[in-house]
DNA sequence: GATGAATGAGGATTCATTCAT
DNA sequence: TATGAATGAATCCTCATTCAT
């Protein structure tokens, strides 16, 4: 039922996007539920009911903007990881480019910390898909680095993804919520430094608690 | 205007406690916008109109239900703490009754990871204060540790405070959204060891990113 | 149903007048729709259920001030008539008094003009019943008018009656919509002399209409 | 705010129309207050929604069957006076014309002396404008007849208009609260010959009050 | 009599979605 | 394809009234 239709013939394609640019802009303007199809019509320069011939209802929609923005940055990621052999340096430029990105796409950051939330389905696979890709990535990294002997293999990898994404995910959140007033990206560093050393393998202590 | 009225009086607290509690099981049973007034009053055994004797509207309902938890939950975690002088011990016994105590309360988890979130008001007032209670309370105890010389004094403290809070968030989060369906404290051990090692003094490497 | 219980007892008879009172400063202060029981009561100094000890229901204590209010208007203007003879000082001193009454007590003139009218059961007896009595002071008066030859016996009574008072009546409201800027009374001498003029008997003129 | 849609585009304003017609009569039928939007809407065999599309809100709605009906009301007096010359026949055709108007449209009757003045906002400019062009009107008719000779151009024109209209206002009213058991119109004769001969020049009286 | 906490019926309004054009 | 007028389901909140104390 949902999301019944992704075009993939150029000229549907183009309007689609159009309508999830429209849709992101409006959606970090007036908040999810504050924002009626009819505004993100009107942004997007076409009828109210031309939504509705491209995505089945206003959470298709959301759960577009998600799948389609994340697209992007996941494919932009692989691009760059790319060029890195070494996997502590994929892991920096992960860091980078997830403070670097949202920093340079603020409707992007608003609606991913903030508006995606509001969603009743939050969990559904709409989001859940995207998101494990992003998630797969990371924890590619860090079986890599298991295996290579960078990190501590005894720590679980599902565990040192979610420690790595949420922290991540934390930083955004929070300069989001200050309305973004401070560099994002300059707290990439200290990051770095914390999530290297905490999973880093020779420093495995003896856990008291 | 929001939250008028928070009774100290013993028996208007007593139902508007109830009222609370009420509301938690409600908002986690149906979600917070499939959860309709009357099902939080008949869930009370109160009539509908009752509960706007002590909540402003149901979304000062909310964020009240988040303050009242979020007291209890940050004082039962303060006489905690009183217990340990070891810093680093104090980091253990936070991590744990994060986990331990949204374990033992499943709604409560499902509210803070998923029903909370589906405000508008996210940011306002009504969920910051309580929230920026907890965080101090990791912020102080990473300072302390910075300052007895147990974390690396170059990190900076707020960073550190959004590494620890966001991966236990995450854990959590990623825990409701796989229905509760392994133990949430089993992670407690790795989170730990990444956390101490990761801002461990002596483990600060040179930043290659 | 309505108005079950007019007290006479003098105790009783205190707080019922006290009430009424209340209720006039209140509904002239909010308007009628706009001021909640509770407004009365705690502009009475006492508890919103002893408004239901002394009234049947809001729409009875509504009318009961009308009642009240116009009981006290008659009984004054009738005191004030006896002292005349002339039926056509008689009319003066009504119009006046009319004036004078309302510019003197700013609230019964913004309920009886306004609040009073909004109520869905104008027509019901509560209202018509004082009102009639008003009614018929006038027309006697009329009545009396024609008997002495002053007025034109041509004129049906109750038509002269519904120009009286509806001149008066017009002239009030135009002056409350106004918010009473200008002086009420200033308006007598005019509206005295169309009426006379008008009712006149020897000024009977040929009807082109 | 209110009142944010009049249409001239014909096909919106012919369901606008029908909307203001429907509302006159569910108003009189039902009373304001007791008038649920979705009566209206079934009696103008549309949606309760497609109100909205063309009026803020049910007192917006209100406001103009008021403003709509006394344009036209307006319209249809100006046009019978224009065939007049004599002011005294002109003021015979206005209170002829405004007793058959109301006769003829028991509905309109209804709610022009009950259901409008039930609004908290009788005195606002959605009802103080169109009401104030009839005022207009009746005060240049007095003017005028001043002037020619006929009045007594010592009374306050205001004051004149107000006799007039309230005078014919209250015998309306009359009318329908005995629901309109007599003939209306067979009172403007009377009407007629009091206000002519209340008005009159020669016969100003020496004023005894 | 007096209180005031509790009740619960009632309705205007929004806005995602449809479908005739 | 595109339009945008029309739809109608769905609900929070108010407040007159009650009644246990």
């Amino acid at each position: 039922m949902m999301n019944s239709k992704i075009p993939v013939e150029s000229r549907k394609r183009e309007k689609y996007m159009a309508i999830i640019d429209a849709a992101l802009e409006a959606f970090a303007e007036y908040g999810y539920h504050n924002c009626q199809v009819a505004k993100i019509a009107r942004q997007a320069g076409i009828a109210d009911g031309t939504i509705y011939l491209y995505f089945a209802n206003k959470e298709d929609l959301l759960v577009s903007v998600f799948r389609e923005k994340m697209i992007e940055f996941i494919s932009q990621l692989k691009v760059l990881l790319e060029d890195y052999d070494d996997v502590m340096e994929k892991l920096s430029v992960l860091v980078h480019f997830h403070f670097n990105h949202l920093e340079k796409n603020p409707s992007l950051a608003n609606f991913l910390q903030i508006q995606l939330r509001q969603s009743d389905n939050y969990i559904r696979s709409g989001i859940a898909d995207p998101l494990k890709q992003y998630y797969q990535i990371i924890e590619e990294l860090v079986d890599e680095a298991k295996r290579q002997g960078y990190f501590n293999a005894a720590i679980n990898t599902k565990v040192a993804r979610e420690v790595i994404f949420g922290s991540m995910d934390e930083i955004v959140s929070c300069w989001v919520f200050n309305n973004r007033k401070y560099s994002l990206s300059k707290n990439a560093a200290d990051v770095l430094t914390i999530l290297r050393n905490g999973l880093t393998a020779e420093k495995s202590l003896n856990d008291k608690a």
